[in-house]
DNA sequence: CGGCGTTAG
DNA sequence: TATTCTAACGCCG
């Protein structure tokens, strides 16, 4: 049986990218992105990996070298990057019959249809049509297990080498090995520090050694995720490439705030504003929510004051998608944990015991109306519809409304150059 | 089955 | 002064 071909296209420092699309200026300079509220350091350009800034570097431990180096920094802007990914995947759809979207910078293609000897050139074209389109640089790793393909696509990215493509199939096992000697455990897709601490304990320091590990040793001693990792090391497919998005098992909205809030006031209305946002995430995938928890915590970083950290828990009557039943059982909820004199720093909402809303309800004591449930999801439809066309919260439920002091902080984010009429690039 | 630990981006 | 957010899965009791 002929193996397949799996290609993993990455964009290139890809929040960086989106950044520079529409700042020409930034081209050749050190650019970094933050996390929400400007915490800490997501995203690097190569310059900026240069200087020595570290990914989830808070980012007041680099300030001094972001003013030596006159480093750009951005607030994260997820309007635009989710918007610049979804047209990343679409050119990305149009080129193989197997697209699985792994993350907002990376998919997995199924090259199967394409014939062996046109591959490089066939990745050629892929990079060239996204980078035409999308204006977004990609490096393309192909190999015949995802395992591999993301080595070869680390190796395009370590060696600044290969034109941005590097298809490890023609190679001969030991040119394979000599490339894999020079990876270390930690840097393999699915090896974090737990089992990399284990494995180096065994004299198992490089991708290498651990292809030709023993296997029931790494079965008994390590799990099974670590066994699949190398038997696809060794060209053995055991994931193959999921083309639907599976509907989530839970819907978790939290954000940090931008300032401690002590307020129920304040908080009533950020966790409904997160639980709108939820609801409409489990609409969008046609599910029905019947369990909700709702947490609420001061810093923990700041130990100079008060600590509290609390959730609670409930399950609705039948599950539902309907936002207004959600926000009376989540605030109802809120009301529990919630201590006055305490500085907080999160709230959020966990939305669980999900499943698909064409389940049909059994209802025991036959409290639940069929009619009314679908007049509320019409209902929620035309909500979502509305604010689809016309902007994220144009409508909104009463709940939610405040000035959103609370809100998080962003003191450099760019234009919402894509999805906002107002933001959109000018040229003068 | 729930809670915990690990990993990912 | 300052430290992201979300999700899945395996193991264990």
């Amino acid at each position: 049986m002929k193996p397949h071909v799996f290609a993993l296209v990455d964009c290139n420092n890809f929040y960086v990218s989106c950044e520079r699309l529409f700042c020409a200026e930034l081209r050749d300079r050190p650019v970094i992105v933050l996390s929400n509220n400007d915490g800490c350091v997501v995203a690097r350009s190569k310059e900026a990996k240069a200087l020595g800034i570290a990914m989830g570097q808070p980012l007041f431990q680099c300030q001094e070298l972001i003013t030596k180096h006159q480093v750009a920094v951005y607030s994260s802007n997820y309007a635009l990057y989710q918007e610049l990914s979804d047209r990343v995947m679409s050119v990305l759809k149009r080129c193989t019959p197997a697209l699985e979207v792994y993350s907002i910078d990376e998919a997995w293609l199924s090259l199967d249809h394409v014939p062996y000897d046109k591959l490089d050139q066939y990745a050629q074209q892929i990079r060239q049509r996204v980078l035409q389109e999308t204006g977004i640089p990609v490096s393309v790793g192909i190999a015949s297990t995802k395992t591999l393909s993301k080595v070869a696509c680390e190796l395009v990215k370590r060696h600044g080498m290969f034109d941005g493509v590097l298809n490890m199939l023609p190679w001969p096992e030991e040119e394979v090995d000599a490339w894999l000697a020079g990876i270390h455990v930690e840097d393999i897709w699915g090896i974090g520090p737990q089992l990399s601490k284990k494995l180096r304990a065994r004299g198992i320091y490089s991708a290498r050694n651990l292809k030709l590990a023993n296997h029931a040793w790494i079965r008994h001693y390590l799990n099974v995720t670590a066994q699949r990792v190398v038997l696809e090391l060794q060209g053995v497919s055991c994931l193959p490439i999921q083309i639907y998005a599976k509907p989530k098992k839970g819907i978790m909205v939290s954000l940090a705030f931008g300032r401690p809030v002590e307020e129920l006031g304040e908080l009533e209305e950020a966790l409904s504003t997160y639980t709108a946002s939820a609801a409409e995430t489990l609409r969008k995938q046609h599910s029905l929510t019947s369990q909700i928890h709702v947490f609420l915590q001061t810093n923990p970083f700041a130990k100079h004051i008060p600590q509290y950290a609390m959730s609670a828990s409930a399950s609705l009557p039948f599950a539902s998608a309907f936002t207004p039943d959600l926000l009376d059982l989540a605030l109802a909820l809120l009301h529990t944990i919630y201590r006055p004199g305490y500085q907080y720093k999160r709230t959020g909402i966990y939305l669980t015991q999900i499943r698909p809303h064409y389940v049909v309800q059994r209802d025991l004591f036959g409290i639940f109306s069929p009619e009314a449930f679908a007049r509320q999801m019409q209902l929620m439809t035309t909500v979502d519809e509305f604010n689809r066309y016309w902007g994220r919260n144009t409508l909104y439920f009463g709940t939610q409304a405040g000035c959103k002091a609370w809100f998080m902080k962003q003191t450099r984010r760019s234009q919402r150059a894509t999805t906002r009429w107002e933001e959109i690039l000018t040229v003068s």
